[in-house]
DNA sequence: ATTTGCTGTTAATTATTGTTAAAACATGAT
DNA sequence: ATCATGTTTTAACAATAATTAACAGCAAAT
């Protein structure tokens, strides 16, 4: 099951742009071409995507502008800007806003597509389930179930509930773990009482976790959790 | 509490080398320079380290051989490699062992630390990516929820509307935030009572902020709010 | 000036979450 | 099968967050 990647890009210069969108569809990514920043930002309301691809100067609604609207809508989302060479203070200007990457005018297509196999293995990829996670102090085992204290080398075990949370929180490490999605995952069904036991159990890690002031699972009201550090 | 990133450079090249490591602890980088791959793998072994930057071309161990040893004792951390700008199929390499970046010679060394900080902010996250806002005394850790009064030192957790509602504010600090826009990404639906409670949270906002003078709230009359500072 | 519609503020209400303890359940050892 | 132990769920109550209601004040339009 390999789900096809999806790709927002923005480019006014059209033959620039459907010689992009046709590569990276060769290459396996779903492509959306628009030519300025507000038929960008139309699409980005409408469909969901993994990554955006934005030129920085655009008629109508510039690059930064744009990414800055959609980082309001979404923190986590990959942006690459494409900027001309000459701009060094554009370059400042995009990682501020939360670039991901930025790639300068004239580029090979082959490098973009480098950088964007990075993001991704990154960001998307970091989805995926680790064996172990440092939380501050801590080192969570999550095959032995485990919550080392590195510093006084000391170790609680962790029942299986309480193991299975924290690694879901530790998948979505500083992103919303929502409530229904871990209560289908762990508790396979999402009524009202497997909520409240969901509910001690945040209260159990949060005691296993007090000793490291820079970790925290902070609820995002009528949401979920989520794991901070 | 800020701690000191570690990076451990492999670079033959002396002058490049000492010219790099001194920019990059000028930028408050711990740096240790290693002149080839087998020393360079000696002190990956021996210390803990944030990112790596290895040069392709080494003598006794290449770059190539030294991230494929590193990989294999751990998966995560960020690597660099400098590599000479015809060697196109050593980028495809590169990314193929893991490479997070790769940069050609020559660069610039701004270039370089942008390079770094962008990986910083995504994989170590903790630090930088934590979108945070100066607010004049105040301040405010929008994944955290908190704002920090850092006059007294003091403290004060967000609910979780109104650390939206700020953030919003503050990514369009001294533009307006139009109420539908933040109506609509923050509570989805646009109606009356929903309006009424956006106001309430204004309230709530407009307190936790009134310890600093040069920072205020301000309505604008049909349109919306805008954080002025 | 008066009306209308917006905004400011406080308090009451309702919904969600935090926490503790006891009950129910599971598991392996005897 | 029974017991001892640890785990998970349920219950109960406390605390907090979000919404709604109510009324006061202000701004713009007629």
């Amino acid at each position: 099951m390999k789900t096809e990647y999806k790709i927002l890009l923005t480019e006014d210069d059209e033959n620039l742009g459907m010689l992009l969108r046709e590569y990276l569809e060769a290459k396996g990514y779903e492509t959306d071409l628009l030519p300025d920043g507000e038929e960008g930002y139309n699409a980005f309301m409408n469909k969901k995507y993994d990554l955006c691809i934005f030129d920085v100067m655009m008629p109508k609604k510039d690059g930064f502008t744009l990414a800055k609207e959609v980082r309001m809508v979404n923190t986590d989302i990959p942006i690459i800007f494409l900027t001309a060479k000459s701009m060094k203070e554009d370059i400042v200007q995009g990682f501020k806003i939360g670039a991901d990457d930025y790639i300068t005018k004239p580029f090979s297509m082959k490098e973009l597509l480098f950088r964007i196999e990075a993001i991704l293995r990154r960001t998307v990829g970091s989805n995926v389930a680790q064996a172990a996670y440092q939380l501050g102090r801590y080192k969570f085992d999550t095959q032995k179930q485990q919550l080392i204290d590195e510093q006084s080398d000391s170790m609680v075990k962790l029942t299986t509930k309480e193991s299975e949370l924290l690694k879901l929180l530790c998948i979505n490490a500083n992103k919303v773990l929502e409530r229904n999605f871990a209560l289908k995952t762990i508790w396979v069904d999402d009524n009202y009482f497997n909520a409240r036991s969901m509910d001690v159990y945040i209260t159990k890690l949060r005691k296993h976790l007090k000793g490291e002031e820079s970790v925290a699972i902070i609820n995002v009201h009528g949401k979920g959790y989520k794991l901070v550090m």
